[in-house]
DNA sequence: GACTAAATTTCGGTA
DNA sequence: TACCGAAGTTTAGTC
């Protein structure tokens, strides 16, 4: 990620058309190559932006901008359509550039791994007797959401899905197939546990002894005191 | 404008509930008060933000987070609501702050100008014989968007605006009346230009002798060379 | 000032 | 993969 504070105009032609004029603002080059324009109030959105797929090109100006002091061209094209972002920089302020690395569960974070911490911290909720062994439990064919035990000191499995669907049944029948073959687990039973669990889910889950279990999240996140303890 | 560059979670809770884990991103403090969080991929919209009015409270973190390797912890309130923005931060590695300045015609800027950059190019669009004298001619209540003479040299004032209003022709209105007493100026006749002229607008314009134009803005853009320069 | 509709909408889920 | 609808919607224009 690229940081230049710059005093530029800016104009952007594709859907609309816009000019900003002569000002000092905060520009971004994300690693993906968009750009954000950003001047220094209202709200969190860019003055302009250029979406990824796009490209940036530096190129000098011409003899008539630069004796209007323009001392370089950012031009931005989107790959995909014709979309072209210019930004005519006057005066470069700060110019810096930082690795930030791959920001980690993007989206698929969010409620789902919340609902997972929220869950193993009030692992009661499974059952009475039940007890946390650990979270994100490695199997040869990926991690288990919660491993438990239950009140007979039995394995319990728990998929975690903020929308029960078909698919998180499959998903955790492939753990348990897997798991019930190491006798140092087994009998491994399962649960699947979700917000909201769709009838043909609740159904096929039935079918093969999958216990359901629905969360309520906001309840589990007025109980979670470290939650509390932050706000 | 404060850039950070931080290892760190952020928690947010208002409308919604969401945790980000931890990892390297860009927090800005804007000069409103409001508050960023971007990561290095990924669209022009922020992780997390706060939107202003809100405060921003640095705290030290208690003795169970800063054994967990958070070194502070950014409370971002809303004035209004009670929505609050949590970002642990375990390690800085950038912090600079920028002073930027307001940002000109933030958004009464944008066609408004370019369209009056684009009639001072294309002054003839006035009518044959038609110069330009200058452009943000100053008054004593403030600047006319155009200063031009016709064709026998008188002087012309024009007031530009997207969408043409009777408030533009109260505004045009003034100043005519204001350079009609100079008798370097006078005698001052008046175009309203706009790209769209309410019946309204139009109606008062011509009771009060001031012309209407309406302009093409996108053949405009069209002619105009230091535009299809750029672009 | 409240309300309505568009947004360079973006973003997610569903068929 | 295309369509449909919500968004911490935001933003601009209308009444």
């Amino acid at each position: 990620m690229r940081l230049v504070i710059a005093r530029c105009s800016v104009d952007y032609a594709g859907r609309l058309s816009a000019h900003l004029p002569l000002a000092t603002r905060l520009l971004v080059v994300k690693a993906d190559g968009s750009v954000l324009v950003h001047a220094d109030s209202l709200s969190y959105k860019p003055l302009n932006w250029m979406s990824p797929p796009c490209t940036l090109a530096v190129i000098e100006p011409d003899p008539e901008q630069a004796e209007a002091g323009v001392t370089a061209i950012w031009k931005v094209a989107q790959a995909k359509t014709a979309d072209l972002l210019v930004i005519s920089i006057h005066k470069i302020v700060h110019d810096t550039s930082h690795d930030l690395g791959v920001d980690p569960g993007l989206q698929k974070d969010g409620v789902e791994a919340h609902l997972q911490r929220l869950l193993a911290e009030q692992i009661e909720l499974l059952g009475d007797g039940h007890r946390l062994v650990r979270r994100e439990y490695m199997t040869a064919i990926g991690p288990v959401d919660i491993l438990a035990t239950d009140a007979r000191g039995a394995s319990v499995a728990v998929e975690i899905k903020r929308r029960g669907d078909i698919d998180g049944v499959e998903q955790l029948t492939r753990y348990l197939e897997l798991m019930n073959r190491d006798p140092l687990l087994a009998p491994v039973t399962g649960i699947f546990a979700a917000q909201e669990i769709k009838l043909q889910a609740r159904t096929l889950a039935q079918d093969r002894g999958i216990r359901c279990l629905v969360l309520d999240y906001d309840a589990m996140r007025g109980l979670d005191d470290s939650h509390s303890r932050l706000f």
